[in-house]
DNA sequence: GTCTATAACGTGATAGAC
DNA sequence: GTCTATCACGTTATAGAC
């Protein structure tokens, strides 16, 4: 997923799609590195352009962190649509759920976006805090509700609230894919089938 | 726990455990704030001293997280040692194992040392990520030898490999911690009970 | 073992020209 | 919208006195 990005200069010599290529590459910062540990002028260096420039676009880091949360929640909103508009059962969906961290770590052994911040929580600054909270809530609303669903229709056998069973499972996804950094990445494939097992999935 | 620490001041007016204060400070930021998130200045003003005389006892960051690691280790290893001379079962392992992380989370929204250096890993210099690897496979096998006793005993009920049961727990509790910064301390103690019950065990 | 002082660098951020 | 130039600050790290 090399999402989408730039190119499509304007009249000027100047590209309309900065903003947008900034977005991008610091959201790969972000997810291989953390928040603390890329800056402005990494990425000037790899876009090719000044620290200033990326100012201008973003005046300071908390406003770069709050959109980045904003452009991964765009994100995921335009996933969720697509799969509602292909009629996606529960299985599907929590596959496909599934499927993104998995890319994330195939992708350079990135992390989830919400982890890493959640990871860094104290040290953010609290605006910022704030809009992870509420993208971390949007996100386990909806999985608790494809959780339920299966389970209703007899796809997904578990105990207990499926608010709480969510909890296992995005806590799962998010430490995974830090561990695989120092376990490797079969440990995260690994770890995949068995929350499959978990909720009584069973592959053929 | 606060730790074993300080006090005890040598003939002169040197603490010879002023290193040992530097290591239990040290782990307490990196719990809460991440390895990239705290300093030398941060240790030396809340321990009264100057910036030269921490680095006097770990010369470089990486010496210093190193050491932080070989102390969480050695800290295991004690609570391990203490277990097993009780007689301690895998029910008994299992929660005193989640307990420490349950430790943590109410002490000052505290995360997990590996949890918290597996999500900056690719910032972390390489001599620290090779220990962090180490320590985790150690951490991941005991646990697997509990989860493994305990099923053969018939204490837990779960499908699969142990192996794999254990990168569900451990990436848990990781994840869990982090996420507790978002969602409360609640969201925590909510999870637990999940992954008893994901495991069989009944409470009364 | 701890101090003062300082070096060398990277960081987030701003002013003002083009 | 991007540039050059600069600032103020925090960081890791070292030298040398006490």
């Amino acid at each position: 997923m090399p999402a989408t990005q730039l190119r499509a200069a304007s009249p000027t010599g100047s590209r309309t799609g900065t903003r947008e290529a900034i977005l991008a590459l610091a959201l790969d910062l972000l997810q291989a590195r953390g928040f603390n540990a890329f800056s402005y002028q990494h990425i000037a260096d790899r876009l090719g352009i000044r620290k200033a420039a990326v100012h201008y676009h973003f005046p300071t880091k908390a406003d770069l962190g709050l959109a980045l949360v904003a452009h991964y929640r765009a994100q995921f909103e335009d996933w969720r649509g697509a799969q509602m508009e292909k009629g996606a059962g529960p299985l599907q969906l929590l596959r496909g759920y599934m499927a993104i961290s998995l890319h994330f770590l195939r992708d350079g052994g990135k992390a989830c976006p919400l982890g890493v911040l959640e990871a860094e929580f104290a040290s953010l600054p609290p605006p910022l805090r704030e809009a992870v909270t509420a993208l971390d809530t949007e996100l386990r609303e909806f999985l608790a509700g494809v959780l339920e669903a299966g389970r209703r229709a007899g796809i997904f056998r578990f105990d207990g609230p499926a608010a709480d069973k969510v909890l296992v499972i995005t806590a799962s996804l998010q430490g995974g894919l830090h561990i695989a950094r120092a376990a490797g990445a079969r440990s995260f494939t690994r770890m995949l089938r068995q929350l499959e097992r978990d909720l009584g999935i069973t592959n053929d």
